[in-house]
DNA sequence: GTAGTCATGTAAGAGGTTACATGATTAG
DNA sequence: CTAATCATGTAACCTCTTACATGACTAC
């Protein structure tokens, strides 16, 4: 139940709207965690239903309202107790590595085109997530700017360097696979190169896609 | 819709009952992808039902029978529409990546432990992967020789080779986490080596910034 | 006989995706 | 007035996990 701790989280920053945090989470690579505003208003009505949130209505306007979530005491106790514990690993399941291991089964160029995706693919994710760190780095992030000013003094490098942490590991994550599509991009040019054969095929395999 | 295309891959070495589909997708790691019996059976049903596999019934013992699945025509078209296309890339979203990221929550021990917790993980995960890979090479994985057996050998090498790719990607996975985790350990050593004792962390937060 | 393996299911529920839906407010 | 943004939902569907269930066969 990630999503939960994830929203209990952002929020002990400060409390916000349910629209508010639909921006943080929905399409974004930005956090750790992404979801759709459709998962993300329901689960808050649990949490307060629950109460692990508190929620205050404020008007919009003449005829809306809307209504600011904050943490509550129970909230930041499932909170705490979710980050003591330590979860569980579950399998690996990756798409992209299951349709690597049946590369036989593709053509050559379908192949590299699905490797070059992935250079493609992590390449922009490490682009993104790069520039997250140096965010973080020039304390330009609005929310944890924000989290900082809520805590004391002495947490502000455990804060900091916890984000810059957990972001080098999408960025060490992002650059090994794309070291490992490249060297399967070697591998299919070894083996056409090799097999000479029969193939439509030729060409080789330059790495495509910059940025 | 990976594990149809899964069960249908491994279903291009040989026909086999759902059992022994079960053995391998069940629980072990040996596969680039993991299923429960309870998913592999109705999946098998509806593959069946759909025309993408034939099952033949042959008797067991007296009172008893199996059936032997082995992929149809219309089966062997879908597996080869889904190597050929590429398949979409969806957040990555990973517990564990968030946990690191709001870490000021835990105790220093509770953090740490969990980093120790990841490198015990990824280890274990590497010695196996690793292991996978010598098996490969020896060609003393019994689904790899009836693969071989039932294949051309012009073929031979692209099939061992995609096999020894993906299990390298997740070697490298692995690495990659381990190398992590440690860089992760190193820095509470030193923010708690600076802050000075063994008091308890932050009691409350979490953050982060939008972009 | 009995334990382990072979063999095959169903059901409840959590978590996630995609689509369908609505309406107020604000900036131009 | 009109488009973008703020704000909030529901519903259908798929995938995966966990638990409940059953029974025959084989080696000891």
């Amino acid at each position: 139940m990630s999503l939960r701790h994830a929203l209990l989280a952002v929020l002990t920053a400060e409390p916000m709207t349910g629209y508010q945090l639909v921006k943080y989470f929905d399409g974004t690579v930005v956090f750790m965690w992404s979801a759709p505003h459709s998962q993300i208003y329901p689960e808050l009505q649990r949490m307060l239903k629950g109460g692990l949130l508190e929620a205050e209505v404020v008007p919009r306007g003449r005829h809306a309202e809307k209504r600011i979530y904050s943490i509550s005491g129970a909230g930041r106790a499932e909170l705490r107790r979710w980050a003591e514990e330590t979860s569980p690993y579950q399998s690996e399941r990756d798409p992209h590595r299951l349709k690597a291991a049946y590369m036989e089964l593709a053509s050559p160029e379908a192949a590299r085109e699905q490797l070059n995706a992935h250079i493609r693919h992590y390449r922009e994710r490490l682009g993104i997530w790069e520039r997250i760190v140096e965010d973080i780095d020039d304390r330009r992030i609005p929310l944890l700017r924000q989290r900082l000013r809520t805590h004391p003094a002495d947490q502000y490098e455990l804060i900091v360097e916890a984000k810059r942490f957990a972001f080098q590991g999408e960025i060490d994550r992002a650059r090994m696979e794309i070291d490992w599509a490249g060297k399967g991009l070697a591998l299919l040019d070894r083996l056409h190169r090799s097999a000479g054969a029969s193939g439509p095929v030729a060409a080789s395999s330059a790495v495509e896609g910059g940025a």
